[in-house]
DNA sequence: CCGACGATGAGCTTACAT
DNA sequence: ATGTAAGCTCATCGTCGG
């Protein structure tokens, strides 16, 4: 590794490698007249390896021939980087370090992760253990959509410690289907369900839609709760529909179809409507009208973005044994894992969370913190997702997304919890002595 | 400016048939 | 083993009326 950076160096390219980082993804622009590669460097600690990609100026990986005719051009002494006065030109992101076949992570079926209350399948130690270096405190809880693009989640494990993600189904704690996957360093004995149980069903969740239930709708359970919801016309032209061809079974499944589309609900003789915000709130396990206050758009946004708190308070519920006095929490891009830690009850000491902009809070910023509160027991958040969702038409970029890439600031803050943590331990044992 | 609406598929999975 | 079909998804953008 050492020998690839030191002959790019010669080559008159400044490549900061932070040592504090064990891992860590350099993206550098390298051009020379008018070529133009980018460099990805990709550190894996658990391999003590240092990979290399490069990218052409069309985003795709390079061909041997390119980085040829780059790497001579170079020799004549004229490379430069990107960084100088004139703006780079505009590229597209590569999937970077995409792992091999073998690699990749499968996601179970039934997704019940290490198991959910009322199913088989539960265990209680992990078929792939916690690396030494990861064991906790501090312990992390790290979650994001489970159907991300290729790759994206082997990627997110080996820069989190090479802690195999748990993949849970949240259908099994709710009404409502969403397929969530978690990384985190919890032990997974003695979780317990908090009280009271959710509704596990559309029929028990909303009762009063039992009587407008068609027999030809079978279904259960709704869908994932996303970001946006069908307008009004939609639930009039069902209607209209129904109406004017009652009975026909084709009719029927094109009006189930858009019943699963747009997660309807039926509230009316052929009505069938979008959830409301507060409907949504209980769905996914919050106190009631806990958004209220903005617009129903936003809140709509907001809920589409949530955890769902007895997914989350279920393996959160481990912490219970370990911290009896409460725990100390950082909550980075939501605040959401309070309120499940809330309904545990978990008493909580400290919630630092809602910062504006996590590019803000730096290393120097999170030693003050912990110096101030006492260091912190979990480190919880969900990094944006926006790149990595299957509902996005426009901008599915993957992991180093404008919204997406906000990943590596996680492991950045987490990082710097854990080394601080562990720096904190070692003076301890001095003074012990 | 704010908020509601409609148009905009791909990428990945599982199930099933061949 | 391989092909085919069906199903699902923490969304974004421009427009338009208030």
């Amino acid at each position: 590794m050492d020998e690839t950076v030191g002959k790019f160096v010669e080559m008159g390219f400044s490549i900061e490698i932070d040592p504090s980082s064990k891992s860590k993804l350099i993206d550098e622009e390298l051009r020379c007249g008018n070529l133009s590669l980018t460099c990805y460097m990709y550190f894996s600690h658990s391999e003590c390896s240092c990979n290399l990609f490069f990218s052409n100026f069309s985003g795709e990986i390079a061909s041997l021939a390119e980085v040829v005719d780059f790497i001579l051009c170079c020799s004549n002494g004229t490379a430069q980087q990107s960084r100088s006065n004139e703006p780079p030109p505009r590229r597209r992101k590569l999937n970077t370090a995409m792992p091999s076949d073998d690699e990749l992570i499968h996601l179970p079926n039934p997704m019940i992760g290490f198991g959910v209350p009322n199913e088989p399948g539960l265990i209680t130690e992990r078929p792939v253990p916690i690396p030494d270096i990861a064991r906790g405190p501090p312990y992390f809880y790290f979650e994001n959509v489970a159907m991300a693009p290729k790759g994206v989640w082997a990627k997110m494990s080996s820069h989190l410690y090479d802690i195999k993600p748990e993949f849970v189904d949240s259908l099994y704690f709710s009404a409502a289907a969403r397929k969530r996957g978690y990384i985190h360093n919890l032990p997974i004995k003695n979780r317990f369900e908090i009280q009271p149980t959710p509704h596990y069903t559309i029929e028990d969740e909303f009762p009063d839609t039992k009587k407008w239930w068609h027999v030809w709708d079978n279904r259960t359970k709704l869908n994932c709760v996303l970001t946006c919801i069908a307008s009004a016309q939609i639930t009039k032209d069902i209607r209209e529909r129904l109406e004017k061809h009652e009975g026909d079974p084709r009719v029927q499944k094109d009006v189930v179809d858009q019943c699963k589309r747009w997660n309807l609900v039926w509230v009316g003789k052929n009505k069938a409507a979008p959830l409301e915000p507060c409907e949504m709130e209980s769905l996914l396990g919050f106190p009631g009208n806990y958004t209220r206050g903005v617009s129903r758009r936003d809140r709509y946004k907001s809920l589409g973005n949530s955890f769902l708190v007895d997914t989350v308070a279920y393996h959160l519920s481990v912490l219970k044994a370990l911290y009896p006095k409460g725990v100390n929490i950082l909550s980075l891009f939501t605040g959401i894992g309070e309120v499940a830690l809330h309904r545990l009850p978990i008493p909580m000491k400290l919630v630092v969370s809602e910062f504006r902009d996590v590019e803000e809070l730096d290393d120097h910023k999170i030693e003050g913190l912990m110096d101030q509160y006492g260091g912190f027991d979990l480190v919880i958040g969900g990094s944006p997702c926006n790149n990595l969702a299957g509902a996005n038409r426009v901008s599915r970029t993957g992991l180093e997304g404008d919204q997406s890439s906000l990943f590596y600031d996680y492991c950045r803050i987490l990082e710097a919890v854990h080394h601080k943590t562990h720096k904190n331990e070692k003076v301890e044992c001095l003074l012990c002595r």
